[in-house]
DNA sequence: CCTAGCATGTAATACGTTACATGATTCA
DNA sequence: TGAATCATGTAACGTATTACATGCTAGG
C-alpha cells in the first residue's frame, strides 16, 4: 500500500477538494466513495486527530454559538502527500464477493436455487445502476473526473445485469 | 453477513468438494476464489479448529511416513451449515479499488498525469484477463458453475479495458 | 414539543495479512 | 545437496464496523 493509511487517503484527498469537517467527510463518502473505498466514525476521527500530529492537516476549534466543531485543513506538507500517493504507480484492489462465491460453489444447489441465486444478482445489479443513475441525475452533467467514476459505476452494473440476465436464460435453458 | 465467519463459508465449502487438509484448501483458494474471497494461514487454520469445536467438522491426525497431517471432514451439520448458508438470500459485497479513488481525485492531477492513471488503469485490467485466460486454458472447458465465475472474471476484464481504453482516449482528445 | 440533522468521539469486537518458526519429502 | 513443495501453526499488527454516549439547533 501507500504510506498513508486507508482512510488517510480519502480524508486527505476530500479536504483538498475543500471539506473541512470529519462530519462533512462522512456525509461525502456516504454518497460518493462508499461504494470503492468506505470510511466510518470509527476510523475518521482518530485518522484526523494522528493526521495532525503527523503535521498533514491543522485543526481549528469553531465556536458558532454553542455549536463545537473542528475544522480541517490540508498542511503544505498534506498537500505534498496526496500528490505523491496519486503519483504512486501502484493501486489497491481488493474484492470480497459472496455472490461469487456461492456461484462457484453452485454444484451444490439444485438447479432452481442456483437460478435463483443467479436471478437476485441480476436483480442486485439493475437495483446498483438505479441508484447510481438517481445519484448522477441529482447530480446532474459532471465534467470531471469524478463523473467519470460514477459513469463507470453505471455501466459496469448495466454489463453485470446484462451478464448475469444472459447466464440466468443459458441455465434455464440447460434446465 | 452470515453465521459462518467469512473465512468459515469458504472452508467448509472447499470441505463439500472434497479437499481435506488447510494447506489444500490454501493452495485452492490461491487460483480459484482468491480474487474474490482470499483465505490465509492466519484464518484457515484457527478457523478449522473452531469449526471442529462448533461441530461442523471432523478431523484426523494423519501419519504418512514422518509426515504429519490433519485431514478434514464435514460433519451433516457441516454440510447442513453450507447449504443454509447457500440459500440465505442475501450476500455481501465489499470492494475497495484505490483506482477508482485516485480517479475521484482525479482533477487534483494535471492532464498528463490523468492520463497515466486511466492508461495503467487500462493496462491492469488487460493483464489480468490474460492471466484469467491462461488459469481458464490449463483447467480446460468447465461446464458448471465455478466455470461461469472464471468466464465472469475474464469478461470483466475485457470489458473494464474497454472501457478505461475508451476514456483514456477521450481525455486525450480533451487534452 | 419533537424530530431530523449537525457534530464529535470512544469502546468493544471482528477480521485480516505478514512474518516467522518448524520440519519432512521429492526430484533434479 | 539443494531447491521446491508439502504441511502446520502462532504472534504481532493493522484496519474495520458497530454501537453507544453526548448535546445543540432548526423547523414543522
Amino acid at each position: 500500500m501507500s504510506t498513508l493509511s486507508p482512510t488517510a487517503r480519502v480524508i486527505l484527498g476530500l479536504l483538498h477538494l475543500g471539506l473541512r469537517t470529519g462530519y462533512e467527510i462522512k456525509n461525502t463518502t456516504d454518497i460518493s466513495t462508499k461504494y470503492f473505498w468506505g470510511a466510518s466514525y470509527g476510523q475518521i476521527y482518530p485518522e484526523l486527530k494522528r493526521l495532525e500530529e503527523a503535521g498533514l492537516v491543522r485543526s481549528k476549534e469553531e465556536q458558532s454559538g454553542a455549536v463545537r466543531r473542528r475544522t480541517y485543513t490540508l498542511t503544505p506538507r498534506g498537500k505534498r502527500a496526496v500528490r505523491e500517493w496519486l503519483l504512486e504507480p501502484r493501486e489497491f484492489f481488493d474484492l470480497r464477493d459472496e455472490g461469487l462465491l456461492k456461484l462457484f460453489f453452485g454444484e451444490l444447489l439444485g438447479h432452481d436455487d442456483l437460478v435463483e441465486l443467479v436471478r437476485r444478482r441480476r436483480a442486485w445489479y439493475e437495483l446498483s445502476a438505479r441508484e447510481f443513475r438517481a445519484i448522477g441525475e441529482e447530480l446532474g452533467p459532471i465534467d470531471d473526473p469524478s463523473g467519470d467514476v460514477l459513469r463507470y459505476g453505471i455501466e459496469w452494473m448495466e454489463w453485470g445485469a446484462a451478464w448475469f440476465a444472459d447466464l440466468e436464460a443459458r441455465l434455464r435453458s440447460r434446465g
